[in-house]
DNA sequence: ATGAAAGCGCTAACAT
DNA sequence: ATGTTAGCGCTTTCAT
């Protein structure tokens, strides 16, 4: 009588050791590859046992005996926002590279959701949290910063006190949108904003208006939506109604570009002929509107690198502030449409 | 001399335990409420305990002992396409109210770094795997399935034999948007189809031909091109700047919907009016496109909901497919652009 | 160069 | 109703 089916038993280290004629302990030491002294024989035994039995470590006994999941938790505000989906997979491609697993969720717009979710992460044990986009208003974020669990909040700009940021200059990022605008000759820039009040949405309407006033432009009219296609299709259908819609118009992410491009068809505004556009952000979408946006580009690539490097090596409380960089397309009137 | 500023270190049930004066037992019965039965006072005293230290369990140590992390791993093929992101945030959403975080992974197109990715989320002893679009070429995933792993793939319609499949019937859902074409008229339905002959992509083919022949009327030129916004851009210069382009074109997906539309513009075709369009997916962007797409939708959602049970509850080798439906907007001449 | 043993924080079977 | 205890699979002193 032969045993019966093998119970899936997962194999664990005590089997290759016995296979392996060795202790388990020699098992740590031919995988940890330390600078524990192993035999060239025994060395081989063991190795020949690992892929005999297809062994493989078991991460979460791994975890609690090292104290390290090499996991970090990343939470997103909604990964339906293809900024925030880009940018979710530059992190995790870079996270990966270095070991680490991403564990993902969105806080869906929902101060009290955010909060349970980065509660969960914690228990779950991340070796630090990525925030994007956060309201961070629970003072659980204090807490954890006390733990001394690494957190690093991106696409916010300061001055969160003592919480490591990385985040792109929107002010700076909004000036150069606006100092193209100026040099194709206009001499009045509207703006499309968000209406959250945010740090971020601050920030770009300084820019704006700092752009505007250095160079003794002024400013058009502004319009708060938003951060969102149908938020940015009200702004155009109020810009563009108007009797003389504006000439120029900087609007503070590429979901509202879209919708304002989707206004401006409707109502029959030519862009960039009547109402030059350019926006914030430069995901991959408005590559393919019509006609094409001119972007002033978040580099996402970069921004996620910077984001691991503060999170795993970096001293708490610094914030990295990258430049975005123009990218000018269609809209602005850079390039003719075809 | 006061101690130092309290090291950080964690607390664990046992300091519950101390506090409360009862057995770290005795906390674990109160935290998971099973049906063991606790005082009411001690109870309280262990809650108080607990709120005082503000203790929350390590999730890595009870799932090394129940052998379960309540962790569902996600791989696909990469988040910066919406229709992945949109559906991996439901994903995300059904799991975690089920109490499952989520660890995402993107394919990134690499059969070799799928394959890694695979057998990394099982290190991480996920306790299912959901997988979409993949190539499942590894013979890992046999073995996956013999120990036992629940897996469930989608937007990848059958035969995997004995693998859980849940998706849209593709076949379906191609000849509805062929009717509804043939309903507004035409006799002749172009197609611009996947590049990668996977069963998905032979389905939509089968979907449109069946429909056409059902009706007695007639293929139109097809072309192949890959499931991107730049393929459905070239695959719009093909068939737009033809002699005659085509009056009514299928469009396999969103993404080469959109380059299309582009190719449209540019050549100066209008759309409806001289090529009418509809495509496949229905994910947000194509709501905002000029003129607005009508799309055959998948129902992210309920295939979320699906994907989770099946995972969960399912029994291994089951196809569950659901029925997309049309959503007709300004692309194939429904409503008026404006 | 290898082994024995302690223990990470938790749960659950088994006392009492 | 509560306490004791034996692990889950692993790493890492500490011995040998």
């Amino acid at each position: 009588m032969t045993s019966p089916p093998q119970a899936k038993r997962p194999v664990t280290r005590a089997d290759v050791a016995r296979l392996a004629g060795v202790s388990p302990a020699v098992v740590s030491y031919v995988l940890n590859g330390t600078d524990r002294p192993v035999s060239p024989a025994t060395r081989t035994r063991v190795e020949d046992a690992i892929a005999a039995l297809r062994y493989r470590p078991n991460a979460i006994a791994r975890a609690l005996r090292q104290g390290t999941t090499r996991t970090v938790g990343l939470l997103i505000p909604d990964s339906s926002n293809p900024l925030f989906a880009e940018l979710s997979q530059e992190i995790e491609a870079v996270a990966d590279a270095a070991g680490y697993a991403i564990i993902l969720t969105n806080a869906r717009g929902d101060v009290q959701h955010e909060a349970q979710q980065l509660r969960n992460l914690v228990d779950r044990q991340v070796d630090g949290l990525i925030v994007i986009s956060a309201s961070m208003v629970d003072p659980y974020v204090d807490q954890l910063q006390a733990m001394g669990l690494p957190i690093v909040v991106m696409d916010r700009v300061g001055p969160l006190p003592g919480i490591t940021t990385v985040g792109v200059d929107f002010e700076l990022g909004s000036s150069i949108a606006v100092e193209h605008m100026l040099s194709h000759g206009h001499r009045v820039v509207a703006a499309v904003l968000g209406d959250d009040g945010s740090p971020s949405t601050i920030a770009r309407e300084r820019g704006w208006a700092g752009a505007l006033q250095a160079a003794k432009a002024q400013e058009g009219p502004t319009v708060r939506v938003p951060f969102s296609r149908e938020g940015g299709y009200e702004a155009g259908l109020n810009l563009l109604s108007r009797p003389v819609p504006p000439a120029a118009v900087f609007i503070s992410s590429d979901l509202q570009a879209v919708g304002f491009l989707r206004a401006a068809h409707e109502i029959g505004v030519a862009v960039p002929e009547q109402t030059a556009v350019i926006s914030f952000d430069g995901s991959l979408e408005c590559q393919f509107t019509w006609p094409a946006l001119s972007v002033v580009e978040q580099p996402l690539t970069e921004l996620a690198h910077l984001a691991m490097s503060a999170l795993l090596e970096g001293e708490a409380g610094t914030h990295t502030v990258v430049q975005p960089r123009l990218i000018a397309r269609a809209s602005c009137g850079c390039l003719p449409a075809h």
